[in-house]
DNA sequence: CAGCGCCCCTGCCCGC
DNA sequence: TGCGGGCAGGGGCGCT
C-alpha cells in the first residue's frame, strides 16, 4: 500500500501520540516479517522515552536514547494508535505500549514490512546509508538526476524507482510522474535530455507533494478504530486505467510490465 | 558494478 | 458457491 505520502502521513500521524512518552512493553505477536523482529527490544525498550520520530524514504524512525526502532511497511502495513487493551486482529503482529495506556500497533497482512532496532545512528544502517536524496528537498536536483543518468541503459521508470538515486517514487508515483513529463517509461535514462530531465524532477516533485496534501487531511481521524490513514484519491492521469481514453489526448491508456511492476502510460501523450 | 529476475506473504477479484 | 490463477502500491539480494 504505502506509497511515500502514506508513509508521510503515517508518520505525521503517530508522531504527537509518540514523542516524549515512554514505553511500557513491547509484544511480538508474529515475529516473521520480511526480516525477523530482533526479541532484545522486549527487553531494551520498557522504559525508554520517545525522543523523536522521523522518516527517512519510508522508513519509520522512532529514536531512543540507546537507539532507533527502524519501520517499514512493505507492500500492506499500516501504523495506528489505539488503546492498550483494543482487542488485536489476525494481522496486528507488533504492538508497542505506551504507558500512558495508548499503543501503536502494526498492522500487515503481507508481512513485507519490518522491525529493526540499530544502536548506531540510524543513518548509518545499512538499509539506510545507501540512500538517495529524498525527492522533496533541495537535494534532488535536475543536475543531479541528469548527471546520474549518464550512460545509464535502465529504462527511466525503474530508474527513477531506485531508492540509490532517489527515495520514494513508488510505482503509482513514477507512472505518474511519466506522464506529466510526457516522457515514455521505456526509454532509457541515459538517452534523455537535461531539459526533459528538468521537467522530470518538477513532475515528480508536484506529484509527491500533492499526494502528500491529500493525505494530511486524513490525519484527524488517525486514532479511531477506522483510522487507516487513507489511501490518497488524488486523481491518477493513467495508473490503473489500462484501455480507458488518456485524459488529454482520449487515446486508450497503454499498459506493460517493466521490473515486474506494472506500469501505465499514454503512447500519444509520452515519447 | 549495472542490470535483471526472484522472492518474502496474504487477500481479493475474476473467470470458469 | 467453490476453486484456481493472476495480480497487488516494496525492495533487498544473489546471480550474470
Amino acid at each position: 500500500m504505502p506509497e511515500l505520502p502514506e508513509v508521510e502521513t503515517t508518520c505525521k500521524g503517530i508522531l504527537p501520540h509518540l514523542v516524549n512518552k515512554t514505553i511500557a512493553s513491547v509484544i511480538i505477536r508474529q515475529p516473521k516479517l520480511r526480516w525477523p523482529i530482533p526479541l532484545k527490544i522486549k527487553k531494551t525498550l520498557p522504559n525508554q522515552k520517545v525522543l523523536s520520530v522521523e522518516r527517512r524514504a519510508k522508513y519509520i524512525l522512532i529514536n531512543f536514547k540507546k537507539g532507533t526502532l527502524i519501520l517499514h511497511l512493505g507492500m500492506s502495513g499500516s501504523l495506528r494508535i489505539v488503546k492498550s487493551k483494543q482487542a488485536y486482529d489476525k494481522h496486528d503482529h507488533f504492538d508497542l505500549l505506551l504507558k500512558n495506556g495508548n499503543c501503536l500497533r502494526l498492522h500487515d497482512p503481507r508481512r513485507f514490512g519490518s522491525v529493526l532496532w540499530t544502536q548506531k545512528p540510524a543513518l548509518e544502517h545499512k538499509l539506510l546509508c545507501q540512500l538517495g536524496p529524498e525527492p522533496l528537498t533541495d537535494n534532488f536536483t535536475t543536475e543531479y538526476l541528469y548527471t546520474l543518468s549518464r550512460k545509464r541503459k535502465v529504462n527511466i521508470k525503474q530508474f527513477i524507482m531506485n531508492t540509490h538515486i532517489v527515495v520514494g517514487v513508488g510505482n503509482i508515483y513514477a507512472s505518474e510522474a511519466l506522464f506529466l513529463s510526457g516522457i515514455h517509461p521505456r526509454k532509457t535514462a541515459g538517452s534523455i535530455s537535461q531539459a526533459r530531465y528538468e521537467t522530470l524532477v518538477s513532475s515528480i516533485k508536484q506529484v509527491l507533494s500533492a499526494a502528500i496534501k491529500q493525505g494530511g487531511t486524513t490525519l484527524k481521524d488517525f486514532t479511531q478504530s477506522d483510522g487507516k490513514p487513507g489511501y490518497f484519491k488524488q486523481q491518477l492521469n493513467v495508473y490503473g486505467r489500462k484501455g480507458e481514453p488518456c485524459l488529454i489526448c482520449n487515446k486508450p491508456v497503454s499498459h506493460c510490465v517493466l521490473g515486474q511492476r506494472a506500469t501505465y502510460y499514454c503512447t500519444q501523450c509520452q515519447k
